[in-house]
DNA sequence: GCCGTTTTCGGCCCGACTGTTTTCAGTCG
């Protein structure tokens, strides 16, 4: 799948624009921004849409016209764009690596090129080493001081890739292995089956008798960039999405042992580990193995936990966070599942900044097997999404209550808005308008820099004005990009559970609230809404991320809201 | 460069914040 890969070349190319000319590139650079999303977040291999359809396929993506579907269509065909190039020709630095740096903008790495030949983030460290940075003109210590610490942050990431960047290249070669008639079984194990919100490499687990012939076919699949290593037994690859991939063939009945093993996490293991040396056993990635050195569950992963007089527990609980124990007395959790999903809560239309109709995005839920969707679209604060008044807003309504009334009662849009949680903790929209809605997702965006206690008090603000439903990306932090504002998410939990709201569970790249503040929620009596932010039709599909964090919170169904089929969502939204 | 109930040309992309400045450029959502 070449999807991110084209992404990432269409999005540099708008980098670049952005330093020609501001009047006659401006426009060409948001044209190819968005086309980058939408290749980006497409859930079809590009390769497939333009084999099956062409360019005229390519210009039916939102986004996509005549010129940037040729740019696609040549890069499929030469691995290579002109545009691309001669504009790298231009501008020879790594601009994408430098401009991933919060603080960092096109243009600043522009003149940090020109002025100090700094080419890739290496040139950078060193510069700032040499305090050379501050000394440039417009630039000063606390320039030099962001950039170094936007510098951290990412280096902190540790080089690990957001999951909804890896999954879909795993799940291609995953299913790929397993058509190619060389293996018994294929599965991807790691943080990736833990469903980590990254991932620093894939590690994938086949049963085979033809080792070396899978071994080749694993090597010459068409993602791979790079041979790391090649053996009988085990391989790495560089995958041209910027990620390694270790593949192992096993024999079936060391299978179970090594999914575990390989499945960790590395403490989670060392618990399991730390009860079979108790019970006179020995864990290895081969199996479980009594003193006579008979291994005695190795075959499955269940039967190894089974025959430690544990539960099997699914993978994204394996964190060390006290699984072990409840496993120990047969208490794990059902956990929420993509098939307990009834609906989305938090979606928009070309209203505001989606690129589809609502029409679309009803389809496309129904086509899910979802009752419902919200529609939420922006409001008035962020005239960038192109935000809706309160007048525009009657308008969605009524257009809503006319759908509505063509889908009679197969499927319910409800009447909603992503409103803003202004500085003041006032809300974007009147009372009036706000009553209207079925469900009304607040949602922070601009001035997140104030102190913990103003933005707590925000936010609870907004809570208590009775009138939002969801409060959408409660932490604003995004996946290897941004931190979160200064909240005391306790205080918000307290507000919501006063107010009936539902905590969003952001399955976009935000992953927020995550995992462990999930577990730090959960005390109290509050349900999550689990959520895509679905900007275009396939955005549904990111809910298994949204899963993904919510399992890892170990949240069971009941506490979903978008789990409830519509009548009781209904009840529960009722005012 | 894309798009279309304002429709095949002319809109689209505003405003806050920061840091560096004496009035503004760059970045970001």
């Amino acid at each position: 799948m070449k999807n991110k890969e084209i992404a990432d070349i269409i999005n540099e190319i708008a980098t670049m624009l952005s330093l020609e000319d501001f009047a006659t590139a401006r426009f060409e650079v948001r044209a190819y921004q968005k086309a980058a999303l939408t290749v980006g977040t497409l859930q079809e291999p590009i390769e497939e849409v333009y084999q099956k359809g062409g360019v005229e396929a390519l210009m039916e993506l939102p986004g996509v016209g005549k010129s940037i579907a040729a740019l696609i269509e040549e890069y499929l065909k030469t691995g290579k764009s002109k545009k691309y190039e001669m504009l790298k020709k231009k501008y020879p630095f790594d601009i994408a690596s430098l401009t991933a740096i919060q603080g960092l903008g096109a243009k600043k790495a522009l003149r940090l090129y020109q002025e100090l030949k700094i080419k890739n983030i290496d040139d950078l460290k060193k510069a700032i080493e040499q305090h050379k940075i501050a000394k440039l003109e417009g630039f000063g210590e606390k320039s030099e001081e962001l950039i170094k610490t936007g510098l951290g942050f990412m280096a902190s990431g540790g080089g690990r890739m957001r999951i909804q960047d890896a999954l879909p290249t795993a799940d291609e070669m995953i299913k790929k292995l397993n058509e190619s008639g060389l293996v018994e079984k294929a599965m991807l194990a790691g943080s990736a089956r833990r469903m980590r919100e990254t991932v620093g490499d894939l590690d994938i687990l086949v049963i085979s008798n033809k080792p070396e012939k899978v071994m080749d076919f694993f090597t010459k699949m068409s993602n791979v960039e790079a041979i790391i290593a090649k053996g009988p037994t085990r391989s790495a690859v560089r995958l041209n999405i910027g990620l390694n991939c270790d593949i192992r063939v096993l024999e079936p009945e060391s299978f179970g042992a090594s999914v575990q093993y390989f499945t960790g996490s590395k403490d989670h293991n060392i618990q399991v580990r730390t009860i079979a040396v108790g019970k006179g056993y020995k864990l290895n990635e081969y199996g479980l193995f009594n003193k006579k050195g008979k291994n005695v569950g190795g075959s499955e992963e269940e039967s190894i936990y089974e025959a430690l007089g544990m539960q099997w527990m699914p993978p994204e609980m394996r964190e060390a966070r006290g699984e072990v124990k409840l496993a120990q007395e047969h208490k794990i959790p059902k956990l929420v599942d993509v098939n307990d999903i009834k609906g989305d809560l938090h979606s928009h239309t070309k209203q505001s900044d989606g690129a589809n109709t609502l029409e679309e995005m009803a389809e496309a839920a129904m086509k899910l097997g979802y009752e419902y969707i919200a529609n939420t679209d922006h409001t008035p604060n962020l005239p960038i999404a192109n935000g809706k008044s309160d007048k525009e807003f009657e308008q969605i309504f009524k257009k809503v209550d006319k759908l509505n009334e063509t889908l009679k009662g197969k499927f319910r849009v409800l009447k909603g808005a992503e409103v803003d949680i202004l500085k003041n903790g006032a809300l974007d929209l009147k009372d009036s308008t706000l009553k209207q809605m079925d469900c009304a997702v607040g949602a922070v965006h601009m001035n997140t820099t104030m102190p913990k206690k103003e933005m707590t008090d925000r936010i609870i603000k907004a809570l208590d004005t009775g009138l939002i439903h969801v409060l959408a990306h409660p932490t604003g932090r995004k996946v290897n990009e941004r931190q979160a504002y200064q909240v005391d998410l306790e205080k918000v939990a307290e507000a919501a559970e006063r107010n009936n709201v539902a905590l969003e569970v952001n399955a976009t790249d935000r992953m927020d609230i995550n995992d462990t503040n999930i577990m730090l929620v959960s005390k109290y009596k509050i349900l999550f809404a689990i959520d895509t932010d679905a900007h275009r039709t396939q955005d549904f599909f990111n809910i298994r991320y949204g899963i993904g964090t919510a399992r890892r919170g170990w949240l069971t169904k009941d506490r979903v809201l978008n789990a409830l089929p519509l009548d009781k969502l209904i009840k529960k939204l009722s005012r």
